[in-house]
DNA sequence: CTTGACCTTCCGGTGACTGGAACCCCTATG
DNA sequence: CATAGGGGTTCCAGTCACCGGAAGGTCAAG
């Protein structure tokens, strides 16, 4: 398989592609003209990674997640660990933008937005 | 002032205070040895900075958002068009950070977290 | 005179890619 | 056989908003 088709079937761009071979995350083989050549196992892999980043795990986690799922020894609490952890950074960032939209919320509600002057958003900032 | 005291007024720490002039979001003038000298009005302008930074609003939008805070014949309309798009990230910011957080924390509560390897987690990752 | 706390600039790194340039390879068509 | 196109390759630079650190200048106190 070149980089294209399983781009299309793992659904991740070839750059990106490109990039995790860079990191050492995925290492295919190479064809006589120099073109990587994915098999199957290749193609697996990326779509593990891109289902880990789509739920937001960063890549040493997914670095770590892979290397749990190819361990056959591993031990489930590891990667629940990873997991949980990752729940709580989400969790806090959730948090954080909550309470940031709430602020923004308000203010934006104050806002008569026109063609006046008047803003008690720019107040807002300004003071306190 | 210096931007030792600069930094401890505004809460910025003096390496963001640098930045900031480097992309022209404050003009402090030069003391003869070679120092920052920052006027109250610049204290002021890296306060508003803060604030609107703390609500997530990007540079570009901090340096609009100063623009029209200095500009005594804006309209309350463009303040509030700036806000409002930025409210409209965080809430797909959230609505994306809530759908993995649902995801997440339903496979974390199916993983028994012990010594064996049966993992549902990596089950999810590698399935579909 | 030295110490230590300031300050300066400059360079490199962060995360996870993305865009673009310059170039190679392969197949199909005129 | 030349060429056009749609693959592929590498490498470099840029993104965003800074942060860390090195090498060195400045200043007040002891």
């Amino acid at each position: 398989m070149n980089i294209g088709e399983v781009a299309e079937r793992s659904g991740l761009p070839p750059k990106t592609i490109r990039y995790y071979e860079e990191i050492g995350l995925v290492t295919p083989t190479r064809s006589v003209n120099g073109y990587r050549a994915f098999r199957e196992s290749d193609l697996h892999k990326l779509a593990f990674l891109g289902r880990a980043r789509s739920l937001g795990f960063s890549i040493e986690d997914c670095r770590a997640l892979m290397a749990l799922y190819e361990d056959q020894g591993r031990a489930s609490a590891d990667v629940k660990s990873i997991a949980q952890h990752h729940l709580d950074r989400i969790d806090a960032k959730i948090a954080e933008l909550q309470s940031m939209r709430d602020t923004l919320s308000d203010l934006v509600k104050s806002c008569a937005g026109d063609h006046r002057p008047d803003c008690p958003i720019l107040r807002d900032l300004a003071a306190k």
